[in-house]
DNA sequence: CGACGTGTAAC
DNA sequence: CCTTTTACACGTCG
């Protein structure tokens, strides 16, 4: 039988500033992404010591400072290190792998599963992390498993415990059931795993449509792709928090010209060319806004630029609205050298 | 159907 | 006063 994992690492990014300053060990320490100013920004991820405290991911740092003792530690986020870090972990993992962040992948589990993954989590305490890892027949159940029982977990699911295993779990806890949906289904009578197995068919898919009602329940038993397929990106975008709110185009025309160079530069370095243009629009409500355009084949700065600018104008023409962060989105990427290459017939 | 905008989800 | 990046699904319009 094959099995396929899921590691995690606890705490990532938390646990490694605690490797860098072995002091911090035993405070709260938060990891953030400051914006403007040491007061602005939000967690990206906390020990477990903050998390006692009731700070957590995604949390306004305003919030998590009116949370914080006078023992917690905020600190930025220095992604080179974490990424070497991560580097040397997913180096530990046998065979082929599928890295979905810096802190997660899958990987295949041949014979004794469980043997081998214990092995894994020893080597993976000898770099100073911890982990929890979750064995089961597909990703998705593999995902779940690793969620079972963190931080420095170990949960294999066999087969024929796949159904119990789920059988009482909130539906919010499945992976891709979000807030949103999460409230839906509760709002229908749906719970758990279980109430998600017996609902009728017709009824879920007057709510989410016929796809999404089947890939629904289906993940209520389980059921979940073992293929391992790594997809080639499509899109790739920069956004940022202004200095400054604004509503005057020439000001917000500058903030996007650093968003550009800041996107060109990772553009280049992929080799990749693009066919569409967008421009991402936050107000200060928080309220997204999208602009695009499908363009020519392009690879240079110049476009790209040219481009969101013109978006970013026939938006601010139309729309009077206080803007907080800028972003630009290159996507319909495709590879520089097919595209020369075409171009020569 | 292709283009475009929005919502949802996860990291 | 609230990050960043990517993927994907769905609705709408022409």
């Amino acid at each position: 039988m094959e099995f396929i994992g899921h590691l995690d690492l606890d705490a990532f990014f938390a646990r490694c500033e605690e490797l860098k300053q072995p002091e911090l060990e035993g405070k709260p320490v938060v990891v953030c992404v400051y914006t403007r100013n040491s007061s602005s920004g939000a967690v990206s991820t906390c020990n477990y010591e903050a998390r006692e405290l009731g700070i957590g991911s995604g949390m306004p740092l305003s919030e998590a400072k009116s949370r914080a003792n006078d023992e917690t530690v905020f600190l930025p986020v220095d992604r080179d290190f974490y990424s070497r870090k991560s580097r040397q972990v997913m180096d530990l993992l046998p065979g082929e792998i599928h890295q979905t962040s810096v802190d997660e992948a899958y990987f295949r589990l041949e014979e004794q599963p469980v043997k081998t993954a214990e092995k894994i989590k020893q080597e993976i305490e000898e770099h100073g992390l911890t982990a929890s890892i979750g064995i089961a027949p597909n990703k998705f159940v593999a995902k779940m498993a690793s969620e079972e029982d963190k931080p420095d977990g170990l949960t294999f699911v066999e087969e024929d415990d796949v159904e119990e295993f789920l059988e009482e779990k909130p539906v919010g806890d499945l992976h891709g059931v979000g807030s949103a949906t999460e409230e839906k289904l509760n709002s229908i009578g749906i719970e758990d795993c279980s109430d998600l197995r017996a609902a009728d068919n017709a009824h879920l898919a007057a709510e989410f449509g016929s796809d999404r009602a089947a890939s629904l329940k289906a993940r209520a038993y389980g059921r979940g792709s073992k293929k391992f397929e790594e997809t080639e990106q499509k899109q790739i975008s920069k956004i940022k928090t202004m200095e400054k709110n604004s509503s005057n185009y020439r000001a917000v025309r500058k903030e996007l010209e650093e968003a550009v160079e800041e996107l060109w530069n990772r553009i280049e370095r992929k080799e990749k060319a693009f066919q569409r243009v967008t421009v991402i629009l936050i107000d200060t409500d928080l309220q997204t806004y999208t602009r695009s355009r499908k363009i020519k084949t392009s690879d240079t700065h110049a476009n790209l630029f040219k481009e969101a600018d013109k978006l970013l104008k026939e938006f601010m023409e139309g729309e009077d609205r206080v803007l907080r962060r800028i972003g630009v989105r290159a996507s319909d990427l495709v590879d520089v050298k097919k595209q020369t290459s075409l171009q020569k017939f």
